[in-house]
DNA sequence: GCCAACGTTGGC
DNA sequence: GCCAACGTTGGC
């Protein structure tokens, strides 16, 4: 089982959008740094949802429903797409700022790169942020 | 709205 | 194969 962090801008597809729709075709991934991060993911996968620009904090958790196949939006050849469905909506949102600020958090690729929009996520990282999710 | 960081493209 | 120019992303 491995962990991901996915980006999205709310006013292209928000969090509500997706619980709304019940599943996404994550399509536009025009990176290759993200496309081979896509092509790693797994069925039941989890997935932390990130609202980029607009709000910066991961607001629930998602999983993976259909492993990689070719993106439907484009001709070119190459680019692949996964299917997402919601899990959970956090209890509380999980900021950027929270994230820069703890120390353990400092090494994840949403901090270090953040213009990638595909992330792999580590085990420990994903627990502190569930964790932080969670906290009252 | 600005700009830093990063990726991609294309000239040489 | 190097690197300058350009485009895009996303934080501020």
């Amino acid at each position: 089982m491995n962990y991901w962090l996915v980006k999205s801008e709310p006013f292209k597809y928000s969090w509500d959008h997706f619980v709304t729709e019940g599943e996404a075709v994550w399509d536009g991934i025009r990176n290759y740094q993200a496309r081979n991060n896509l092509m790693s993911m797994k069925t039941d996968d989890l997935v932390l949802f990130y609202h980029s620009n607009e709000g910066k904090e991961i607001v629930g958790l998602a999983k993976v429903s259909k492993e990689f196949y070719p993106d439907p939006t484009t001709e070119e050849k190459g680019w692949v797409v996964v299917n997402l469905v919601p899990v959970a909506k956090f209890p509380k949102t999980v900021t950027l700022a929270e994230i820069k600020a703890d120390r353990r958090l400092q090494d994840m690729l949403l901090i270090r790169n953040s213009r990638l929009s595909v992330i792999p996520v580590r085990l420990e990282e994903f627990d502190l942020i569930v964790a932080f999710a969670h906290e009252v």
